[in-house]
DNA sequence: CGTTTATCTTTACACTGTCAAGATTGTTTT
DNA sequence: AAAACAATCTTGACAGTGTAAAGATAAACG
């Protein structure tokens, strides 16, 4: 809770100060706290503000409403899950290998990080999901995706017509896998997997060649 | 509003009495349809127990919680999401057929339903999310689901190491490809298909033989 | 009939998201 | 430097929520 402020960083305990600094910053990491520890119904604002010390209307001075920080923490989400692909990605060097890979990391984000997917795949009001920095951090992540599946379908020497459908499929099927593995719908262990990213590994082995 | 009561169902509008005959299933339809009409964010307790004509603590007869009554709509909609895809595969004769057909239903339920369907798939607490009734409806929808796929794989002489795999892969495509359009990440029509429905059935088509 | 039990109402509490008005501080202008 | 301004934060308030306790009403059953 005690954290740094910006324009005198010297004491080591700036704490009571009217102004708080970076209070933005400091309420998405509470609330994603919160949100992480206790589930999404103990997340109010009034908990992320009380969290970062400071009273329950200062948020507003940061985010128009409780919904938007929600967008917040669901674009960072997006922006994590972007990264994780890429990486997972940047170990393989065979095009459909890449695709699995990215595959995987998104089932691997989403198991690791349940709420936030959660937010980010049907958490929030429409009000709010046409944001500009949520489109941006979405479209980043999406973009990743089919940058893999357009790799592997041009590898495969697909033509146009057809194969968008391989690659959304595959999209259709690691995000449903996601979706219930967390909502404990489906247990990878009935199915003779360790976890749910091997389960996904299996099964994008076996689809896509 | 005006609904029978089961002891005196001869006057006709049977409104100013104190015990209100079928306050259960009465509750339910009000709550259902503010949350189709309103959206999830609207649907209160006392919304419900004001369109059902009563006090706002009056549903506490009834369930336990407001989360119980979402329950009780979820597992309402368990049923009839059974209920669409058996329908869809009494049409079919081949197994493989039959087994898209459930799949196509599948998404059929949700993209008519997406409230209801994102209540039966992570709108709810897990606390309340083991109740017995839920658990059953659920389990038979799953029951449906299971056996097109059993049926499906038999048909094709599969082993039965190799098989569950396949028939799982169907579901959670099935599964995402709804969650995705529901949430407007996906949009059918930039793959050329008509609707949500149509895309299932060309996938499901590609992929199961 | 009287008693019991299920159902419903009234009242109340703690909590929520959000707003308006005022206090405090940092920044800019003169 | 002082003065004006803008950003940030607080206090106080309002309507609405889920839920519990205590009492009223009516149906069921002896």
């Amino acid at each position: 809770m005690p954290r740094a402020k910006k324009p005198q960083p010297d004491t080591a305990k700036p704490e009571a100060s009217y102004h708080h600094g970076d209070l933005r910053t400091a309420l998405i990491a509470a609330a994603r706290h919160i949100l992480e520890t206790e589930g999404r119904e103990a997340l109010s604002l009034r908990a992320a503000a009380r969290a970062a010390g400071v009273s329950q209307a200062a948020p507003y001075h940061h985010f128009a409403s409780k919904e938007a920080l929600l967008a917040a923490i669901a674009a960072q989400g997006f922006d994590e899950l972007a990264d994780v692909m890429s990486k997972r990605m940047a170990k393989e060097a065979d095009p459909v290998a890449r695709l699995n890979a990215s595959g995987v990391g998104y089932v691997a984000f989403a198991v690791n990080n349940p709420e936030i997917f959660a937010l980010m795949f049907g958490g929030l009001t429409s009000q709010v999901s046409g944001e500009p920095a949520l489109r941006e951090s979405g479209g980043r992540a999406y973009g990743v995706l089919q940058d893999a599946i357009m790799e592997s379908q041009k590898a495969k020497g697909r033509t146009a017509a057809d194969g968008p459908l391989a690659g959304l499929w595959s999209w259709c099927g690691v995000h449903g896998l996601a979706k219930l593995v967390i909502e404990q719908k489906l247990d990878p262990k009935k199915y003779g997997a360790p976890s749910a990213e091997a389960l996904a590994a299996a099964m994008l082995a076996r689809v896509n060649t």
